[in-house]
DNA sequence: GAGACGTGGCT
DNA sequence: TAGCCAAGTCT
């Protein structure tokens, strides 16, 4: 700690003991509580969180129930929540922490670091934050902090602009309150030191901030571009024999990994749509399909692409469907489909089908 | 070490 | 519309 970090920390603690948010997982002592909040809270919004952590909370209240718990249900309960390998790297944490720790978290930050899910930051976090101990725990919105009070000019994301921060991270920690430092920075990036208009005449720290000084604030922290994203054209069949439709369930790595959907994939160059999906119906499924009428288009962007998807009612030509390239295939009916865990335009598709499968004038659930 | 990995909100 | 995030981690 350096002399202006006694200075900052004052006014910072002060400062967070008048505004500290009230949010569920605060002010409990309890740890695993903490550790599901911090991997819900990656690259997530707070007001998203909540309704999630509550749920969460009353399933699988905790380690022991999550670590008994299905995958199927862990990811049921995620559902809409994104980055999906959190849930599958939580689910398998708990059993090694129920198999290894006798149920309980470790509290150093390097014990947590090894857990699956669990990076420098989180382990920072948990250990700061639920365990009292003086560890740094540097995320987007004290990097954008610290970039604007230290000035840092560095690319925050490179190896040396990390470094740097991390360093302050360390040396601006108040001895004993580390827990509470940490989280008065997060309140602070997320409310007033914002990425873009901060309100710096209302900032707690706006007499100590290098970038403001220099009047270079919104250009802290210093981020490089990001690759344009491509825009894909992709397909999928609602499969019906019977009274019943055809899920696929995805492998478990890789994106949407162990999540259901309706098969299908990108369209390749030259390709008519109803061509498209009977190639992949017959590359996944190894069954030849008839393409009938097209129940609805999705827009949607992922993080590195963007899709437009077509989805089309078919029906079974010739072949029994085989898991060729999904962990697994299900024939549903419709009621069924709301228990298995799926992405957006998959869930969205499912609605779909509930709507036209329900007679008119019912409620919907 | 650059890219993969979701979704919703806002511009 | 397309772009840019928002409490990161893993490979």
């Amino acid at each position: 700690m350096f002399p202006m970090s006694e200075t900052i920390a004052q006014l910072l603690l002060s400062w967070y003991r008048q505004n500290a948010r009230q949010l569920p997982w605060r002010g409990s002592p309890d740890p695993y509580a903490v550790w599901v909040s911090e991997i819900m809270l990656q690259q997530t919004r707070v007001e998203t969180v909540i309704p999630y952590f509550q749920r969460w909370m009353a399933r699988f209240p905790s380690v022991a129930a999550l670590a008994e718990a299905p995958l199927d249900e862990v990811l049921r309960l995620w559902e809409g929540l994104g980055y999906y390998s959190r849930a599958r790297n939580l689910h398998r944490a708990a059993q090694l922490i129920a198999s290894h720790y006798g149920g309980q978290l470790p509290t150093e930050r390097a014990a947590l670091e090894k857990l699956p899910g669990i990076g420098r930051y989180t382990a920072g976090a948990i250990a700061s934050m639920a365990f009292g101990q003086d560890e740094a725990a540097l995320d987007g919105n004290i990097r954008r902090v610290l970039a604007r009070l230290f000035d840092v000019a560095l690319p925050a994301r490179s190896p040396a602009g990390e470094a740097r921060l991390w360093e302050l991270a360390r040396q601006v920690l108040p001895p004993d309150e580390a827990g509470d430092f940490n989280q008065a920075l997060m309140d602070l990036g997320s409310s007033i030191c914002t990425p873009r208009s901060p309100a710096c005449l209302v900032c707690p720290l706006t007499s100590l901030c290098r970038a403001r000084q220099l009047g270079v604030q919104e250009q802290r922290p210093v981020l490089s571009a990001r690759s344009a994203v491509p825009h894909l054209t992709v397909t999928a069949a609602v499969l019906r024999r019977d009274s019943q439709v055809l899920i696929a369930q995805r492998p478990p790595q890789g994106l949407l990994g162990g999540m259901w959907e309706f098969p299908g994939g990108k369209l390749e160059p030259g390709e008519s749509l109803p061509e498209g999906l009977r190639r992949e119906i017959r590359e996944e499924l190894a069954a030849e399909i008839e393409v009938g009428e097209e129940l609805g288009v999705f827009e949607h962007a992922y993080t590195h692409f963007r899709v437009t998807l077509h989805a089309f009612f078919c029906r079974l030509r010739a072949g029994e469907p085989t898991a060729l390239e999904a962990s697994q295939i299900r024939w549903v009916t419709v009621d069924e489909l709301a228990a298995f865990p799926m992405g957006k335009i998959d869930r969205q598709i499912s609605r779909r089908l509930a709507q036209l499968h329900r007679p008119k004038g019912e409620p919907r659930g």
